[in-house]
DNA sequence: TGCTTGACCGACG
DNA sequence: ACGTCGGCCAAGC
C-alpha cells in the first residue's frame, strides 16, 4: 500500500460526507481503513491536490473544533463554508453529537 | 539518515 | 472540562 493509494482511500471517503455533516479525521481514517492513524487522514487533506473537487471543510476534530490554525485565512474558509450548509458553531465549536456523520457501512469504502 | 513537527485520538487524572 | 501522555507515521528540513 503506497501512500498515494492510501490518500486515494481517504479521499474516497471524504467525498462521501453529506451537506450539512462533518466527520472526524480518526473516523475518516477508521472508514478508509486505517484505524488509529488520524494523523493520516489529516496528511491527505493537506496533499489534496489543487482544483480537486473535495468537501476537506467537513472534516474536523474529535474535540468538534477545526484544526487549522485559527485567524488563518484557511480557517476562516472552513467555518464559513461550515455554516453556509448549516453547520452551527457554539464557543468555537460544533456539536458533534447532532451533526457527526452516522454511514450506513463500517466497511472500507471504494469508489 | 536522523530528528522534529503536526489539518489527531483515546485514556486517564 | 482541561492538561498530559503515548501511540502513530508522513512531511520537511
Amino acid at each position: 500500500m503506497t501512500r498515494s493509494e492510501s490518500y486515494k482511500l481517504i479521499w474516497a471517503v471524504v467525498r462521501r460526507i453529506p451537506r450539512g455533516k462533518v466527520a472526524t479525521y480518526g473516523q475518516v481514517a477508521a472508514l478508509a481503513g486505517f484505524t488509529r492513524q488520524p494523523r493520516l487522514a489529516g496528511h491527505a487533506l493537506g496533499q489534496t491536490p489543487d482544483g480537486m473537487k473535495l468537501p476537506w471543510y467537513r472534516v474536523i476534530n474529535a474535540q468538534g473544533k477545526i484544526s487549522l490554525p485559527p485567524n488563518t485565512k484557511g480557517a476562516r474558509e472552513q467555518r464559513r463554508l461550515l455554516a453556509d450548509e448549516g453547520v452551527a458553531f457554539m464557543r468555537g465549536r460544533v456539536d458533534l453529537e447532532r451533526y457527526r456523520w452516522r454511514p450506513r457501512s463500517e466497511a472500507p469504502l471504494l469508489d
